[in-house]
DNA sequence: GAAATAGTGTCTCTAAGACACTATGAT
DNA sequence: ATCATAGTGTCTTAGAGACACTATTTC
């Protein structure tokens, strides 16, 4: 039983301990670019990530997820927040913890036992860092961009596993609302889950996502000061309705 | 940038390193017990969480998840999967990983980061272990008891947390294989579910079910070497049906 | 009128939900 | 006959899915 080897790591330290814990962020945010046409029309939106490049062995100049080691203070959600503000300046977002990545000789430098967190950003929260950073080092890539340089450790993996984590998250949660202002339209809506998911399709995806009862209210439609239906023309001649999210979290189910 | 720091944690040694990385394994079994009615009737199925006994320093004498440190040969998964065989003697079970424990101060032997892993197991594949070993030491307990126990480290906080993920998964997921045979009836596993999750309750579900294209066939009727229906029974006069999971995993959306 | 987005009308068909009813076989 | 489990019959209503159609505004 190994609560003695436990006991005998502690008290003679006669096995070795780890070389460190980082963690490594995997921060998704979706680009949106207007299209040049003469009407009105939705933009182009693009899933991207957020790597840096490394300037010191090892795989130096090579591109990687941003990161760092944990200190004896901290917890590794923490460490992951603090490392997350000093690569973007960004506070107060949505992160959830990924996988550890363990495998032995991951790491030349010796054995070192990563945490993965993904990060939803919107893309507005990362326009400062541009303004602040040189951009050489710290860039966007676009997913088909991103696989197919060649990542240092075994970033590609994580960036694979927090892809497919985040594809799934987007059909069984709100995390929709993540890469979407407070108020938006269906369009929006509905681009932003194809942008994730590609191979997303619903042919009545207003009617399905407006009719109640059956969506439960995961969205409200927005009502100005004077309760009429609050519309936006950002997208189309025709304005469009705006809804937000409400507090309601779907409990999906395979037997109900 | 932490890139500099980790360069200098790994050329100089200057930052503390973590003392230890141990896996805990939260492993669930379903025990089923006849009722001594006249008639064949149900069996009573209750939850149940293994835990074992310390036998030293710290939180001597209380009960804890099983588990133990890693070594620099394996990956955590490895190393849940070696702790687990070396306390149930069992292998080839659903294991998924749920979670890392770094709080700071939740281990008093120093910088310890923990890594929790959920164990399903069949009830069958602990009955060799209890022969095994001593009953004082390794114990299952209901999840009401082992709630009310006061258990060393953060071990009530991880049992917590498992208990939420295999609820949710019972529902989202096919584990409830994990706790029945290979074939099975439809109040077998009815009665799996609500022992996990105690507040499901679907009035028709053997309609549910058993009615193809809405449950896209998660489970399947079992037929003899005849091509006849198989039936079983066990629980009760009227023959029941017997069914099996197929291999399709569901795929839930809140959007379709 | 053409273009681009935002919806609606209307049909069919499947299934959810409720609940009373029948079926089986041992004691 | 009774009990405990295993189903079925039947009705109502919701909504999924298809797809053609209308609506709004600017160029």
């Amino acid at each position: 039983m190994d609560i003695n080897e436990n006991e005998s790591t502690y008290t003679s330290r006669k096995y070795r301990t780890p070389d460190g814990a980082p963690s490594d962020i995997v921060i998704f945010t979706i680009t949106t670019t207007e299209k040049h046409t003469t009407k009105k029309a939705l933009p182009i939106r693009e899933l991207q990530v957020l790597l840096v490049q490394r300037k010191q062995w090892p795989y130096d100049g090579q591109w990687a997820l941003p990161g760092g080691f944990c200190r004896e203070t901290e917890s590794m959600y923490d460490c992951a927040l603090r490392e997350l503000q000093e690569e973007t300046g960004v506070a107060d977002i949505h992160m959830t913890y990924l996988n550890v990545y363990s495998t032995p000789g991951r790491d030349p430098r010796g054995w070192i036992i990563s945490h993965a967190f993904t990060a939803l950003v919107h893309e507005r929260l990362l326009v400062e860092r541009r303004a602040d950073t040189d951009a050489s080092d710290v860039r966007l890539f676009t997913i088909e961009e991103a696989l197919a340089l060649e990542l240092a450790f075994d970033h590609r993996e994580i960036l694979n596993d927090a892809l497919q984590r985040v594809r799934e998250q987007m059909l069984t949660t709100t995390i929709a609302k993540e890469f979407l202002p407070e108020e938006f339209t269906i369009s929006e809506l509905y681009q932003v889950i194809q942008t994730v998911v590609p191979s997303f399709e619903e042919k009545n995806f207003i009617r399905k996502i407006t009719s109640t009862q059956s969506r439960q209210g995961i969205i409200e439609e927005v009502l100005d000061r004077n309760g009429e239906p609050k519309l936006s023309n950002r997208y189309s001649q025709r304005a469009a309705q705006l809804y937000r999210f409400t507090e309601l979290t779907p409990q999906l189910s395979i037997y109900s």
